[in-house]
DNA sequence: ATGATACTTGACTATTTTAGTCGGATTTAT
DNA sequence: ATAAATCCGACTAAAATAGTCAAGTATCAT
């Protein structure tokens, strides 16, 4: 049970570009040098946060990335659903409810994984970019 | 974020086998049919488990796997621990405190990870095999 | 005794996922 | 013009996953 760098990388980069965030866009650059990832790949992922319009970009020279929502609005969920981060416990989502439904013998277990799945959620349906900028800003006095 | 094959498949069979265990040790491959994971599969799992001390093994003919405590006892906790699924969130902490330590630019997201661990692990320490096996018989009636 | 059942062990492997890299195009401030 | 950025798609090496396979050992039922 782990977090993928590419979740993890997200929301390092979204934490910086939200300290940062003021009159000027922040260039992947910058984010690259600070958090100590690679350019390319923070292309990839700065590329599904917009899609998702959790960021604006502004292209050209001193162009950069702007978040586009309110950094309280933004929370963890919303950043690992645009980068293709799911909790996933069990594979049989799709599969129809008759054979699945936690009453066949296969599927003692299928409560259980939803409640897990559920219990993580929780964790980030909660958790705001904002509470984690504050946070650290905090710690920092 | 996703729990592995592995981890899935060992907290089925311990369920499984709590509720048949019984008189006679149960085998993997009444296991094997019930819950549709490969013998071979179960074989490595239950090896880790036996290690661990979580089941006890009874070979040849007639032979099987039982519970080597109660199911009460018996976290999932333990049972991940012992398949090697553990909750990872991040990579750095076998390194120096001084360098990540929640307070370098790099480790602004450090403490929210740590959290998230937490979470996760509070919930397994919380379910025990009896807490599955009981839900699932209740909802039988 | 002996055959069938079942655990034990270690090595092997195909597939998938991850974590990038790379090349080139486009846009824009200076 | 040119340098600094974003944009885009394809490619790839390495690791993890989810098994399979083969050869053994122990024990029970008969």
């Amino acid at each position: 049970m782990k977090l993928t760098s590419k979740g993890r990388y997200a929301v390092m980069a979204l934490v910086d570009l939200a300290r940062f965030d003021g009159v000027n866009p922040v260039s992947l650059r910058d984010i690259s040098l600070r958090q100590g990832i690679s350019l390319d790949y923070l292309e990839q992922i700065f590329s599904k946060l917009r899609k998702k319009e959790i960021v604006l970009s502004v292209r050209g020279n001193q162009g950069g990335y702007v978040l586009n929502k309110k950094a309280k609005e933004i929370k963890l969920t919303n950043i690992f659903d645009a980068v293709d981060e799911k909790v996933k416990t069990v594979q049989c989502k799709k599969e129809s409810k008759k054979s699945c439904n936690g009453r066949s013998t296969k599927c003692l277990t299928h409560n259980l994984w939803d409640e897990l799945e559920n219990h993580i959620n929780d964790f980030f349906e909660k958790k705001s970019l904002e509470d984690l900028v504050k946070e650290n800003t905090e710690r920092r006095i």
